[in-house]
DNA sequence: GCGACAG
DNA sequence: ATCTTGTCGC
């Protein structure tokens, strides 16, 4: 399915405006074995103001979810992803997801495979590498070194977005250049190393605080 | 066969 | 992903 999808993606970046970018996330409670509860959150933010704008979320308590399996993570989130999205009353330019994009064994991940469906501009900013050969990137700020393929192709980058912390791995999703993508994330981190919006759907979406009751 | 492996 | 506990740096 991904293979055939992939088709269809527009790596072209044909955004204009992107006064409003959406962040998502997905939690899991608890997270190994039998999942008793899952949660779904989305946070409009204005940008480049970064000024909160809408909050959404879902939740669901379902009989089996889809495992984490590594390079289909779609399957497991978006269906959560979409419900909490078509809550949202706000518009939206553009969506963030944490997880990657075209860095991905198919260059189908999680964000591509989302803006496929929602037909919107999308960008994938993952913690963790998955796929793509990897170089060092410079300790400052805004410092960036990509990703590429097996043939050599770029497929993504690695952003600091803080002096001397862990990078981030930014990748398109669908309509949004690679160049596009690292700039929006790059401003959407005036002070901690994940964008602001994926952090709100973050703490949004979790469901119990760090504590094992509730 | 072995290592890697988003969340 | 989630949970726990401790340490290091600005």
């Amino acid at each position: 399915m991904q293979k055939a999808l992939l088709d269809d993606v527009c790596w072209r970046n044909r955004v204009r405006k992107t006064k409003y970018i959406c962040g998502c996330d997905v939690s899991y409670w608890p997270a190994m074995k039998s999942i008793k509860k899952v949660r779904a959150a989305c946070a409009v933010y204005k940008y480049p103001e970064l000024e909160e704008i809408e909050v959404a979320i879902y939740t669901e308590s379902p009989k089996k979810t889809f495992p984490y399996v590594p390079g289909y993570l779609s399957f497991r989130e978006i269906p959560f992803l979409l419900k909490a999205i078509e809550k949202l009353k706000s518009p939206v330019d553009l969506f963030m997801v944490d997880g990657q994009g075209r860095a991905h064994p198919r260059g189908m991940g999680l964000a591509v495979h989302l803006g496929l469906l929602l037909k919107k501009p999308t960008i994938g900013s993952a913690k963790k590498r998955l796929y793509g050969a990897e170089t060092e990137v410079a300790a400052k700020k805004g410092s960036v070194s990509y990703l590429r393929d097996k043939k050599g192709d770029i497929i993504g980058a690695k952003l600091r977005t803080r002096d001397n912390v862990k990078p981030v791995y930014v990748s398109q999703g669908w309509g949004v250049s690679l160049e596009r993508a690292v700039e929006i994330v790059l401003n959407s981190c005036p002070k901690y190393r994940l964008p602001e919006m994926i952090r709100a759907a973050h703490n949004n979406a979790q469901i119990n605080g760090g504590k094992i009751n509730s």
